[in-house]
DNA sequence: TATTGTTATACTCTATAACTATA
DNA sequence: TATAGTTATAGAGTATAACAATA
């Protein structure tokens, strides 16, 4: 059987992992802010600067609901960072696009992003690898 | 010199630390809907079932503007969970700590959690135990 | 009938600025 | 005058329910 939560190890490790989860989300929000835009933004301008996406599909992977993405497309579009377009197949199905300058944003805001370089950079190329295996084992992306 | 954020593993590392956020996220907010709580009064919650604390400190501690402190401690209050004490040292001051179904509540919070067990269970102890020092290193707590 | 996106509504969180009561 | 907490205000995110257009 797998230990309780409550050895003092895996107690550690979860509040290394909250204060991970703590710090990443601090840097995320400072960087969209740098960018003027909300983290709600600045998610929703990455997820469509890989692929125009219906609203619908943005809800699902955004963990919302769909009526919310109205609103946050609705800013993105007023700022000029995102459009909506119809779908050849389906004309209920508004897709939601970036535009060029929604896509230098989402590049920019990803540079800004150093949460990879700095807290990483303490590492050898052998520890990030050795982390990258644990980190995949805990999310269950073992072969 | 480091290596930049750009290489592959580096990047699977980055993305893979961005899988874990989103699950703690994802899971501590269930947890604390499971409860009636939202997010912000969850993690408040958390925080004065430690000790009791000023209003000014719980601001700090949440990286918010005193003003946002005001409202939720009022909503935790209106529920029994939390109370406002007079500082004897100091009249200005509030402390804000858990009535005994506050910290109950806490502490089921705290159980429901099982962000720790089922991830975590999936490595075994000398696992975790590098994981550990990995994590440490990442955030400079190395001594 | 079912589905897509939107609107309407209400609540929470957030920051800013002004206010009060203490210090 | 400085500080602690609050209030007032406005904007953004969130969920729910009801709606129009389309399938």
């Amino acid at each position: 059987m797998a230990p309780r939560s409550t050895d003092p190890l895996t107690l550690e490790v979860v509040e290394l992992i909250a204060a991970v989860v703590a710090r990443y989300h601090e840097e995320y929000e400072d960087a969209a802010a740098e960018h003027h835009l909300t983290g709600a933004q600045a998610r929703l301008l990455g997820l469509l600067s890989l692929e125009p996406l219906p609203m619908r599909r943005i809800a699902q992977r955004l963990k919302c609901e769909p009526s919310n993405v109205t609103g946050i497309v609705d800013r993105l579009e007023a700022r000029g960072l995102v459009e909506r377009r119809p779908d050849p197949a389906d004309r209920r199905v508004k897709l939601a696009a970036t535009t060029a300058e929604g896509r230098a944003t989402a590049r920019r805001l990803r540079d800004s992003l150093d949460f990879a370089r700095e807290p990483l950079a303490a590492l050898s190329a052998e520890q990030r690898t050795l982390l990258r295996d644990l980190l995949r084992r805990m999310l269950g992306l073992e072969a």
